[in-house]
DNA sequence: AAGTACGGTCAACGCCGTTGACTCAGCGCT
DNA sequence: AGCGCTGAGTCAACGGCGTTGACCGTACTT
């Protein structure tokens, strides 16, 4: 029986139950993409990953390279706030602590655990702090009045920062149970502050 | 020959080599120390630290219960604050950032980074939220005046620790080249004006 | 002298990310 | 038709991880 051996593949139709090339691409950075939204960075595995596409775990590191990789590719580093930095500058704080305290984005959560997760591999921290550059200190800094404008982006973006760590990593209970208006308020006017200091002649 | 089993032991004086008991938990302590600071939580590996005590992988388990359990009984999670909250409120928030920003205290930077890189373990973070109840918002919220007094302090917990995120953990290149004492005052005074914010009949 | 509790050792488990050798289908070539 | 090539996919294995259970040997208790 030479060619006989046909019969080991159950599906007669390779396009059907085999996606070829691209197509498994896709399912794995799909995958990727609910699993470290799910568990994080650390608790999804490239097994677990590789199981939920229905592929060998060793197709996704010869596709993607490494763990890393896949992560860099498939999670956006950007969270989406490029419009809420559009608006008008003097109110930007605020704004920008109700987009990651509105519970109508859980994802964003999500995707800022797994981000912080992974902070400790060069790739994504260079990703980060690319991101930073680009998305925050690029077009705020131009509009700043006052000296030090770069510098004070960055440290407005670290308090961004604190809170999303203290809030969605390290769940704060004082600060979970906080009214979300007054943190928006509170801290919203601090990073204000950082951005557009009010000068001594202000009302 | 039934009692010549002695002369497996190399060491003739057991008191010297082979610390008992007690000895052998600080010594897995220490390198624990050394370890976790070196290379964070998830670097410093469980036999690694044993490796480095002498010890039987196993036997760090058998003492300390886990990974995590170690860490924590080895790492001050309270980074040595106390004493710069007991100051004048007025400045405490360039204290803080001072504090942290010491190149003198190398310590701090590193024991930070492994708290952060721990802080996805549920126990590891329970004790960070106990720690900032604990040696921030008890002895600081009573001495604030004004409303929401503690969700102020946790505010500028939050506040304060983005910036060591950014810093150590991100190393965002602008804070990193960033002059020192421009950061401590602009970001300490920012902090200082969640905790004593300046009333309308200010000079 | 027997019992027991405990410090310590050893091998193994199940997980992880990653690698290398392999099969196999498709395709262009002569 | 036969050829080699390429690239997708599979499989078993590697070394490392945290952790567990069975097993010693000693020392103290009774």
């Amino acid at each position: 029986m030479p060619y006989g051996c046909r019969v080991t593949h159950p599906s007669p139709d390779p396009s059907r139950l085999r996606p070829a090339g691209l197509a498994t691409r896709t399912a794995i950075e799909d995958a990727a993409r609910t699993l470290f939204a799910e568990r994080g960075f650390d608790g999804a595995s490239v097994r677990g990953i590789a199981g939920e596409a229905g592929v060998d775990p060793a197709l996704v590191i010869r596709h993607f390279g490494s763990k890393e990789a896949l992560f860099l590719r498939t999670v956006d580093t950007s969270l989406g706030i490029g419009s809420v930095l559009d608006g008008p500058l003097e109110d930007v704080g605020r704004r920008l602590v109700a987009y990651f305290l509105d519970p109508a984005r859980p994802v964003i959560r999500q995707r800022y655990v797994a981000l912080a997760q992974a902070a400790h591999h060069d790739q994504v921290r260079e990703e980060m702090n690319r991101h930073t550059a680009e998305t925050y200190v690029a077009p705020l800094a131009p509009r700043l009045a006052g000296a030090d404008a770069e510098l004070r982006v960055a440290l407005a973006v670290a308090q961004l920062a604190g809170l999303l760590d203290l809030l969605f990593l390290q769940r704060d209970p004082i600060l979970t149970a906080a009214d979300p208006a007054a943190v928006i308020a509170t801290y919203g006017d601090a990073i204000q502050r950082l951005l557009t200091p009010p000068g001594p002649e202000d009302a």
